[in-house]
RNA sequence: GAGGGAGUAGCGAAGCUGGUUUAUCGCGCUGGCCUGUCACGCCGGAGACCGCGGGUUCGAGUCCCGUCUCUCUCGCCA
């Protein structure tokens, strides 16, 4: 196709091009017809520009002009000139200039859209990903996909920078029995076997510490076939990273700088040279997860000891196995909002969800604890409310639970509710490290120890001795980063002994058998000399979502599945020809329909 | 696997406790007018069996049951 090729872009002009000949190519993003003149706000990735088609125009352009319609494509040749007096747009720009125009070309008409192109898309998310391609010529989704792109590159220069090499690893591997569900992939050459996407490229990164690339770092796509969130979907990006011969703050160190520069870089936003690291087992009990959202003040307290002077029967209850908790926090009198009866039992309805039986509350009046169960802390009000520090017309919300984590992760719930509901989140970015956490976790119903993170974490040396005896006492060389209450990177030095990762594996309930049979391959590279290694992983679309201001990832990614995992654009996952099914050997057992009993 | 929310023209919404109506409004679409707009303005028009299927009722967008789709959360996600 002949047209004429743009010399410029809709977002460069200013006054200083006045007089220039240009051509521009673009969409039609809104037209104004006023008869014997029309503007046209004439669209490209880099801005808009105004198109004047004056009253001189000759018959041909003005016929042209007149059946322009939104999201037209078009090359507009003319001349840039300097808007009239009092005609200037300050929120535009390029709104002292405008184009006149001497030519329009129609490069391809638009049928009628779906949903108008504006900053947000304010349609159905389904109809958006249904129409992704018309979606992202909207200015926030353009800004986001900009955004994410100078995201990578900043990464990638400041680990360059540093002597990283970006290395690539397969994205079809031999399947792990670890961690989330993997998506195979059937292979035509061996029947009845299969490949694996990778979850992350975790041993193919240690693999390659073996091979003397001790700084490595990759923008990986990972792979886990578990339902979606919010913050999470069934492919995703992260940044991979592995080092040789460092040690857990070595790590650290190189993420804050990393992150250092890159919102210095993107944002022109200043963190702070050394991130706050929390022990996992502090978060839970003053923040009520390991991901804590660090914007706002409200932390929770050790209520054991008032609780059990109480005369509150479900806290003695709760403490009576020894393995129980009661944890208290105060909810900050606010303006515009009552501790009314309702909104009590909307916080109870958030600790429910995460397995607490009851929100307990009390409040503090002339001095006083009042209403709730302040009748079970008789004579003691001066005791509860200093070592709480409430003040007059807060609330105190308690939580206890036979189980400690239970007990701290239903009042984190009501915290993070509170800190929404009295606006108490401070717009900012705060990091945080968790360290510390355990090793292993006992899953109850497979009856066996589990890695919390990974099996090729190692464990802090001085639980080394009592490893195979209590197992559910070794605190791991793990650590996440939290930003915002995201858990934004996850790492941990790594094992590089093989009698070490071989009795990792036995606790896991792993026979040596196997283990051989499932990871001989990293075995067998622990045998020539592995350099002591450590890395971590911060997650692409996340970080991305939480600078965007946004809170689904969705808002970050070109092509998005639904929460579902379905692709409502090109419609995938899709049933295949027999052909296909024929040349990977494949038969399809069909679910049978469950029979609704009438 | 479980729970909450939603589904009304192409899009976004309103429609209270069942009953004045031809189901309302904004955007878009469409016909016309308009020489400085920038979310242009003005006049006119088309477009919805109120997700789908039953039921209750003299009467259902509204109440009940079922079902589908989407969305958030728990489980799950090292």
């Amino acid at each position: 196709m002949v047209f004429s090729q743009r010399t410029v872009t809709c977002g460069g002009l200013t006054k200083a091009d006045d007089g220039k000949r240009v051509v521009l190519n673009g969409w039609v993003h809104r037209e104004r017809n006023h008869g014997a003149i029309f503007f046209i706000n004439l669209r490209d990735r880099y801005g808009i520009t105004q198109v004047v088609v004056a009253d001189d125009a000759d018959k041909e352009l003005s016929d042209t002009a007149s059946k322009l319609k939104m999201e037209y494509c078009i090359s507009v040749t003319g001349t840039v000139r300097l808007r009239p007096e009092g005609m200037i747009n300050l929120e535009m720009s390029t709104g002292e200039i405008e184009v006149k125009a001497e030519k329009i070309e129609i490069l391809s008409t638009c049928a009628t859209l779906p949903f108008m192109i504006e900053d947000e898309n304010k349609a159905r998310e389904d109809l958006r990903l249904k129409y992704r391609f018309l979606d992202l010529r909207c200015s926030g989704m353009q800004k986001r996909i900009a955004l994410r792109h100078y995201f990578v590159k900043a990464i990638r220069d400041f680990l360059s920078a540093r002597d990283f090499y970006e290395i690539e690893t397969p994205t079809m591997i031999r399947s792990t029995p670890e961690g989330a569900r993997d998506f195979l992939v059937p292979s035509r050459l061996y029947p009845g076997k299969f490949y694996a996407l990778p979850q992350s490229p975790q041993l193919m990164k240690q693999l390659l510490m073996c091979s003397g690339f001790d700084k490595y770092f990759q923008i990986a796509r990972c792979y886990r076939d578990e339902d979606a969130r919010g913050d999470r979907q069934l492919e995703f990006t992260q940044l991979d990273l592995e080092m040789s011969f460092v040690q857990r703050d070595d790590v650290l160190a190189l993420m804050e700088q990393l992150f250092c520069h890159v919102f210095k870089q993107i944002l022109d936003y200043d963190l702070p040279v050394h991130f706050r690291r929390i022990a996992y087992k502090d978060a839970m009990n003053q923040y009520g997860c390991d991901k804590p959202d660090l914007r706002f003040e409200v932390e929770m307290k050790d209520f054991d000891a008032l609780a059990a002077k109480s005369t509150f029967g479900a806290f003695h209850e709760a403490l009576a196995s020894g393995k129980g908790a009661v944890r208290a926090l105060v909810a900050p009198k606010t303006e515009g909002v009552e501790f009314t009866r309702k909104y009590i039992q909307e916080l109870e309805s958030a600790a429910k969800i995460y397995g607490a039986h009851g929100l307990a509350w009390m409040k503090v009046a002339d001095g006083k604890l009042n209403g709730g169960v302040s009748k079970y802390f008789e004579g003691m009000d001066d005791e509860v409310i200093s070592s709480l520090g409430a003040g007059e017309g807060d609330m105190i919300c308690i939580v206890a639970h036979p189980q400690w984590k239970k007990c701290c992760t239903s009042l984190g719930a009501v915290r993070s509710k509170l800190g929404k509901d009295l606006k108490l989140i401070r717009p900012s970015f705060e990091f945080c490290w968790i360290i510390d956490f355990p090793l292993f976790s006992y899953n109850e119903d497979k009856g066996h120890w589990e890695a919390e993170h990974h099996m090729f974490s190692m464990p802090q040396d001085r639980f080394i001795p009592t490893l195979e005896s209590d197992p559910g006492s070794v605190l791991g060389d793990l650590y996440d980063l939290v930003l915002n209450g995201y858990e934004v990177a996850s790492g941990s030095i790594r094992i590089h002994d093989v009698e070490l990762q071989r009795k990792i594996f036995r606790i896991c309930n792993f026979s040596d058998e196997e283990a051989e049979e499932k990871f001989g391959f990293l075995l067998n590279a622990f045998r020539f000399g592995p350099p002591p290694h450590g890395g971590i992983a911060p997650g692409v679309d996340r970080l991305v979502m939480i600078i965007s201001q946004q809170e689904s990832i969705h808002e970050v990614i070109a092509f998005p599945k639904n929460t579902f995992g379905v692709d409502p654009m090109d419609g995938s996952p899709e049933t295949v020809d027999q052909k296909q099914l024929d040349e990977l050997h494949l038969i399809i057992n069909y679910p049978k329909k469950e029979e609704k009993q009438s």
